[in-house]
DNA sequence: TGTACATCAGTGAACGCGCGTTCACTGATGTAC
DNA sequence: TGTACATCAGTGAACGCGCGTTCACTGATGTAC
């Protein structure tokens, strides 16, 4: 089956796409490598022709759904207040639901670092999310401000995924969102 | 082996205790029922003599854990400023390294609700952390407060546990302390 | 007090299952002549 | 232009492993006589 010159690269962004999708809608190690290649109408055998272990596929589709988020993130940007924009997205109902195309940092983040997968990528995937919320702001002490920005965005998303009652899952997102945009760069007493 | 009449119940417990620190330390699905039975000392058969599914232990030490966390409030409660002395105590390095005796919310919550184990009892674990905070706090919105300061705790523990930068993870927490410490129960602008 | 017995917490082999990984193989294609 | 061949993306059976769960069994103990 010798296929045309960019099939097999055509195949290896696909199952970086559907894993980096699965990774984070269902967690790393409940995604099995046999089903996900099932999904792409593919065998399970032919996983290692485009990576050496599911570690490695882990990083890539990482950095997939980062580089997504950032893609995201430029759309956003073009708006009035970005910083507004990206607090609404983030903590919107749509990303609540919708773990598997959204930021990796709440759903991937327990399976990755100190316990289970230490890697160097989670340090850069937070850093490109600093970054860009460091972009929206300005003044002094946006560095430390974009962190506990991140943090708080990032609590909120994962409290509000795991409570089963729909409601206080909105109400963790409607007063933080509420929070986030009524607080000065700098704290009052600061 | 008929034993004294509160043997059961203790190995109950024990398992329970055993089970909430792996399930923190290590995560619901990667924790097996196998090795935890064998590291009390026990066979993996005896189990369901306990609980009728690894489901109920889930729950179970779930539960423990969150009373844990009260027990240990009630000491920081004592102190002269409640709110800084969970904060501290929140984000200190201990905590952060310490994932098995902590706060179940940053590592347990992602592998329940939305996707995996719905179960009220989540709900019931915020909610009681909620409340905590929120008898340190006086005046009003201190429900909303609660909510954020818990969303902001839980996502820089998080993170600061998930990047492989150890001066990374001090950064997050000190800055996200900080933070949480010098702004007003109210924003600026309200 | 001494013996027989019922209890039941804990044992450990076994179940089917899905996991990550390996590997000898297939067969449609692009290339060489 | 037509044919033979080498390539190599993808196949699918098989590997050992650990999982959650079941179940017939064991044997030390508290109880009854």
């Amino acid at each position: 089956m010798r296929y045309s010159l960019n099939h097999k690269a055509q195949t290896h962004q696909r199952i970086i796409k559907e894993a980096s999708i699965r990774f984070r809608r269902d967690g790393i190690s409940a995604t099995g490598l046999q089903p996900l290649m099932k999904a792409l109408g593919l065998t399970h055998g032919g996983f290692y022709s485009h990576f050496k272990s599911k570690d490695e596929l882990v990083e890539k589709a990482l950095i997939a759904a980062s580089e997504e988020l950032d893609a995201h993130c430029t759309v956003l940007f073009a708006e009035h207040n970005p910083l507004h924009a990206f607090i609404d997205s983030y903590l919107s109902d749509w990303h609540r639901t919708s773990p598997g195309e959204g930021c990796p940092l709440p759903t991937m983040s327990s399976e990755l670092g100190l316990r289970g997968r230490p890697s160097p990528t989670t340090d850069r995937v937070l850093d490109a999310r600093l970054e860009q919320v460091q972009a929206t702001l300005s003044g002094t002490d946006t560095i430390d401000r974009s962190i506990v920005i991140m943090a708080t965005l990032v609590g909120a998303l994962l409290l509000s995924r795991s409570v089963e009652n729909p409601e206080t899952a909105d109400r963790i997102l409607e007063v933080v969102g509420t929070h986030l945009k009524h607080t000065h760069i700098n704290p009052c007493d600061a």
